[in-house]
DNA sequence: GGGTTGACCAATG
DNA sequence: TCATTGGCCAACC
């Protein structure tokens, strides 16, 4: 059947607010929860409405944050109590996907 | 219809 | 851990 590519936004947006505080998911994970387009489709989602959901609680595969946004989402990581690591340089900060990270239902 | 661009991913060294 | 390589999918011009 042919699903419209309106609610297949809807979708992602759905479950991204269904993410637990203090935790994250990945681009990935999502695309393969939705069964429809791929990460960077799910990149390009978020770029456009992420705005409305809690955007910063979707992370790259290895835990990097999103990029051009990586100083607010660490605020709200701060308050949320997420899990980090830093690199040897602490260069940048990434999520720690072995403690924080949640698979979304499909 | 082809080239380019993204808030991407996994394998490899 | 970092950089490179190839693949991925849809939107836009």
């Amino acid at each position: 059947m042919g699903v419209d590519r309106e609610q297949l936004v809807e979708q992602v947006l759905t479950l991204v607010e269904s993410v637990p505080v203090g935790r994250v998911t990945t681009y990935g994970a999502l695309a393969a929860a939705v069964g429809f387009g791929g990460p960077r489709w799910v990149g390009n989602v978020m770029a456009q409405y992420g705005a409305t959901v809690p955007w910063w609680r979707v992370v790259r595969a290895d835990g990097t944050l999103p990029a051009s946004h990586r100083r607010a989402a660490l605020a709200h990581y701060r308050a949320e109590s997420t899990p980090l690591r830093y690199d040897a340089n602490a260069r940048a900060a990434r999520v720690d996907l072995r403690m924080a990270g949640w698979e979304p239902p499909g």
